[in-house]
RNA sequence: GCCCCCAUAGUCUAGUGGCCGAGGACAUCGCCCUUUCAAGGCGAAGACGGCGGUUCAAUUCCGCCUGGGGGUACCA
């Protein structure tokens, strides 16, 4: 039963590596039975989003990552905070430090001038305690320091890299509490996580380098510290292949916006780092539950690969039945202002259009362009018409003829008209690219589209006849 | 600069010393199907970054180099 948390910090929308980190952080949870939490770090008042904690809710809500407890902002926590910074300098694991930041920048310039790693010189660390207890009483504006260990190593153990150590010389003396009172991420977040009783503390690579800062600190206050476990991160791959070059980091509502489904992105998004060691490529959420495991989480970064991301979510909606593509693709064509009639709203016609581009269609916000011909006349150039290796007179015959054989068809399915015009072809001995190009030409005005019957069916025998005879006349105007 | 992490095809990855003359997927190319474009089926091309070790045997272990990523804030 392990607790674990995803702790995003509200400086504008989630992005793709945030929802993957929620997404592997939501699946430990659920496959030990246990609990998954959301927690908003909202401790720099500097960056804060009033809008952000909403759309990352929004966003993980859509994704289907639905949280068990939270969400807790951390500014409304700030005693906790202040009572653990009071702990750990009553500890000797802590100091007030009442440098200024203008010092401070100055030092590191000069540090930066010397080329020497900048870092805090330690000052009020070696503070006079007589000055020391001075300048508090006199309020003196004033930050909690981390007392980093000067000698000995801190090594620690995550889940996915394994045994990390790092000299405690090189770890800086990093600010706790700024003078604002409120904690910076390095005390808030581990606090927190042992008072949330987290088990499993999953977060992105970003964080390896302040890692033994947090051990360190759970340390000074005799607390177990949760496991660790660093992801690594989503690469925007600049610069090397044709397909990898427009890949950013992107907000998650902006895929929602353009027509993935969350279904498809999850599954995607979980094979970004992770595989299940087999060759299955395709999983449900409760498959990844099932299936996922952070040992199996790789160590290097992978690169966003949208092609692959479009080639999930066309197969996705392959898998949707016509009444489920239809609500899906319908606010897509409401907001291209189609002209969608005033009958029922997934009418049959609408669900025989959508059957005929079911197969071409990779992201919703595609559905527009490849439906366009079924709500607006066609516009094209008569030569359309007329097909590599035949000519107008020709297909004015063949025209002719299909036209007078719809005319007299009533069943107008796909199957029907199927039959009834291969009959056409047969009969005459003519190539059926002579016949069925020009009908789909003259219906969609594309090179390009879904085949003959289907576009005939979908349209509907009205319709239909009138796009034919126009074309006819075209045809007519050409010679 | 210093510290940490990483390294199989264009991309995501399988692989834990011999089963690898390296498997799968996306993308690419070809063929089939076919009125077009897709979808689908079949097939092709394409990788263990380099150099040294260890070993009877290295993609797999070690070191160095190179390359990539991250950190170095009173941001997370």
């Amino acid at each position: 039963m392990f607790r674990t948390r995803f702790a995003p910090s509200p400086t504008g929308e989630l992005h793709i590596g945030g929802l993957r980190t929620a997404l592997f952080t939501y699946l430990v949870a659920r496959q030990s039975g246990g609990t998954f939490l959301l927690r908003i770090e909202d401790t720099d008042r500097k960056r804060f989003d009033p809008h952000s904690a909403d759309h990352i809710q929004e966003a993980l809500r859509w994704a289907g990552l639905e949280w068990d407890e939270g969400p807790i902002f951390q500014s409304q926590r700030l005693p906790h905070y202040q009572q653990a910074a009071a702990e750990l300098v009553a500890r000797g694991a802590a100091y007030p430090c009442f440098c200024t930041p203008a010092r401070l920048d100055e030092m590191r310039q000069e540090q930066t001038r010397q080329k020497q790693p900048p870092r805090y010189d330690g000052r009020c660390r070696g503070m006079d305690l007589a000055e020391r207890q001075r300048l508090l009483t006199d309020g003196a504006p004033h930050t909690i320091r981390q007392a980093v260990p000067e000698t000995g190593i801190t090594t620690f153990h995550d889940i996915i890299y394994g045994t990390i150590s790092f000299r405690n010389e090189e770890i800086d003396d990093s600010v706790l509490l700024k003078s604002d009172g409120f904690p910076t991420y390095h005390l808030a977040h581990m606090v927190d996580d042992h008072l949330m009783r987290i088990t499993h503390v999953i977060r992105g690579e970003e964080w390896l380098p302040s890692a033994p800062k947090h051990v360190l600190l759970y340390q000074a206050f005799g607390w177990e510290a949760p496991v660790l476990c660093h992801l690594p991160s989503i690469l925007a791959g600049g610069g090397q292949g044709k397909l990898s070059k427009r890949h950013g980091a992107v907000s998650v509502i902006s895929y929602m916006q353009e027509g993935y489904l969350p279904d498809a992105l999850i599954n995607f998004l979980a094979l970004l780092g992770w595989s299940p060691g087999d060759d299955r490529e395709f999983f449900s959420k409760d498959e990844l539950v099932a299936a996922f495991s952070l040992e199996k989480v790789s160590h290097s970064g992978a690169v966003f690969n949208r092609e692959k991301l479009d080639f999930f979510n066309g197969s996705y909606l392959r898998r949707k039945t016509l009444r489920e593509l239809a609500d899906l693709v319908l606010p897509y064509l409401i907001e291209a202002d189609f002209p969608l009639g005033d009958g029922p709203r997934p009418d049959p016609s609408l669900l025989l259009a959508l059957a005929s581009v079911q197969d071409r269609l990779r992201k919703l916000s595609e559905a527009p362009e490849l439906l366009s011909f079924y709500f607006h006349e066609p516009l094209y150039q008569a030569a359309l018409l007329i097909p590599k290796k035949s000519n107008a007179a020709e297909i004015r015959q063949t025209m002719n003829a299909s036209l007078e054989a719809l005319r007299n068809l009533d069943d107008f399915t796909s199957s029907s008209l199927e039959s009834t015009l291969r009959g056409v072809i047969e009969r005459q001995g003519w190539k059926s690219g002579t016949v069925l190009w020009p009908i789909r030409a003259a219906l969609t005005g594309r090179e390009a589209s879904p085949g003959a019957f289907e576009v005939l069916a979908a349209l509907g025998k009205e319709r239909s006849l009138v796009r034919l005879e126009r074309a006819l006349d075209k045809l007519e105007t050409m010679a």
